[in-house]
DNA sequence: GTGCTTGCAAACGTTTTGCAGACTC
DNA sequence: GAGTCTGCAAAACGTTTGCAAGCAC
């Protein structure tokens, strides 16, 4: 099973009905991307697939944006990360601001917040945007044993 | 009552108790940004205060935030915003990616996310350091209009 | 006088843009 | 062949840094 052929595919028939063309960079960087599975920056990206200029990277990624395939996350200072929209959905993003750490939690662990934010103010949350920052288990218990005198 | 005239006093105080000193430049950016209320990005401040250069607006919030005097946050896309921390400690913002408006709310609405991801994952959610994003009720109307063709 | 603080200019990392040529349809 | 996509170079944007002069202590 290659479920990253069907998705390359989809990806490309939705660009085509849009009235967009399809040549080698753009099918390969779709093709890299489906494949990578996690959040990648555009330079990432573009070292990923040989002979392509960032500047092609950043237009393509926002055509795809367009469409709904990716998303751009902020996960911490830096680069955007951009993710197929697929996952993006479900997953958001505990990031560690000590060690930078990744930790992704299922979408559904927001649900309450998002009810409460909808019915208190009207807002409709769309908590994936930006990650959830913190500190992870190991840079608290980090901490503790810091501050405890016991480096 | 003058709040402000504390705050001043005592953020230069404290910035004078770390060995560091106070000349006029960081005084009336304290001043400019006690006195402003709001989040503000640096060029903002660098504004507010004549001939004082965007470096050392700069230089001294990271000053005031190594204090803890100040935090900054990111509210969407664009430079980041510097709240007093004491206002950013118990507030959080929803900001629309429609419209860009920012609704205050109170940090305690995240009370119970915080607890969750502490339990289940052991991670210690600082949500303060990025905004959630989203639409605000006058847009989710906007748009709700324009999907059933009222325009 | 010591050494922190400032302005300036220059660099940085990320992203966007204008243009001419190459390509898809 | 029309119109889109690409590479390149350059700019834009927010932020950081090195340096010499200025100022607080």
């Amino acid at each position: 099973m290659t479920p990253t052929v069907d998705l390359v595919e989809s990806a490309i028939a939705l660009v085509r009905a849009n009235g967009q063309r399809v040549g080698v960079v753009r099918r390969r960087l779709i093709e890299a991307f489906a494949g990578s599975g996690g959040a990648m920056t555009a330079e990432e990206l573009a070292s990923a697939v040989p002979d392509v200029h960032v500047s092609s990277v950043y237009r393509n990624l926002q055509v795809l944006e367009d469409l709904g395939v990716v998303r751009h996350v902020h996960l911490a200072h830096g680069p955007a990360r951009y993710e197929l929209a697929e996952v993006a959905e479900s997953t958001r993003h505990l990031v560690c601001r000590e060690c930078g750490s990744d930790t992704p939690v299922p979408a559904s662990l927001l649900l309450g917040l998002k009810r409460t934010i909808e019915r208190d103010y009207g807002f409709e949350l769309d908590a994936g945007h930006f990650a959830l920052l913190g500190l992870c288990a190991r840079c608290v218990a980090k901490e503790k044993r810091r501050s405890t005198g016991k480096i």
